[in-house]
DNA sequence: GTCAGTTCGTAACAAATGTTACATACCAGC
DNA sequence: GCTGGTATGTAACATTTGTTACGAACTGAC
């Protein structure tokens, strides 16, 4: 990045901290800034109006919200939620600045184009995971998702949870997570998914 | 648009006919021009490695091609098809000139970001029609949004064809018709529905 | 230790979707 | 008219997913 991007972005911006499970974006409260993630782990989860969830992807350091992007340019309140999966340190970067520097650095262009770059990726792989294939492999992608995003070979998280992310019902979850355990795939304990 | 915007637009780009059912952007062939749609009617749609389809969403007039543009800044090939669902005339422009104008035009600047928001709103809104709902209020929508793009209430297409843009099969589909057609909603005759 | 709350396993069943098979209707060309 | 190809209707069945119910195992507070 140009070193006067970085002396802007460092003037400018606020330092912001939240702890595990802690929501950094509500799905009515309309943001005036963009989180930067320093350190740690988000997850923007889309949310339904009668309280359905699906996971989408996870925002990882050195990653920006483009949703947030466009959701404050337009002064809309899209109906989706990002929380930290981990504690997290977050650069928060006032909105108003957004297309001053996207005139001005070529570096904060690219830095941007690529936000929507990826994220318009991992949509797009969330739609072939779910209209694509069947839950045992949606389940499964989810699990390595996870893995590579935390990266640990422990998930520590109970069916219930994993079930709502993936908008079904733990008895199903339970049952796949059986067979993938058979698989040698999984081994199962509680409150604990390791992946082998 | 800036008057400047305008002329560099006018001078840099070409016209470009496509005709119904024509393919705009294929899967692997790398675009090196972000289309803009004058006129018709484009269908986006995903695709999987072994031949499966989703549709997407329709670009209508004054619209572009969110995905083309990172698309081929990144130089990756996503793998998703655009085609002309009625014949269309698009303005083509060199994306090597994109850089350059977000940069220099507050108006364009609008544009791309403004582009990049629908088509985010439309993905999300489209994991939510898989996720959330069943077949058959998927294929409700599906009829509405195709009667909505299209400006018609009848529908030129077969349950096959319908049945690929939604990933299922020709029976599934006569099956959902036939019930909406007793609900009153539609009515059918040969290649050919009818919203009421 | 007891007890309450949580997590997980499993069975039995219901509903939605996918598959196969075949009959019927329609259309275009001859 | 007849004929072959295409589009639709419908039944029977398989598979996948969702639901309800209940028991067993674990955990933490007391």
């Amino acid at each position: 990045m140009e070193p006067a991007l970085v002396e802007e972005l460092l003037n400018i911006g606020r330092l912001k901290k939240v702890s595990e499970g802690g929501m950094v974006m509500s799905p009515d409260g309309s943001m005036s800034e963009m989180p930067i993630v320093l350190e740690g782990l988000l997850k923007v989860t889309r949310k339904d109006p009668d309280g359905k969830e699906v996971f989408l992807y996870f925002l990882e350091g050195g990653e920006t919200c483009a949703m947030s992007i466009t959701c404050c340019i337009e002064g809309k309140t899209s109906s989706f939620i990002v929380t930290a999966e981990k504690d997290s340190i977050l650069w928060m970067v006032p909105m108003t600045y957004m297309d001053r520097w996207v005139a001005k650095y070529r570096s904060f262009r690219k830095f941007v184009f690529g936000a929507y770059q990826t994220r318009f990726d991992e949509l797009l792989t969330t739609i072939d995971s779910v209209v694509f294939h069947k839950m045992d492999e949606r389940l499964y992608k989810y699990l390595l998702d996870t893995k590579q995003a935390t990266g640990s070979f422990e998930i520590h998280k109970t069916h219930e949870q994993i079930a709502h992310e993936l908008n079904t019902s733990r008895v199903v979850i339970s049952r796949l997570l059986k067979q993938l355990e058979r698989e040698e795939k999984i081994e199962q304990h509680r409150n604990l998914i390791e992946i082998l």
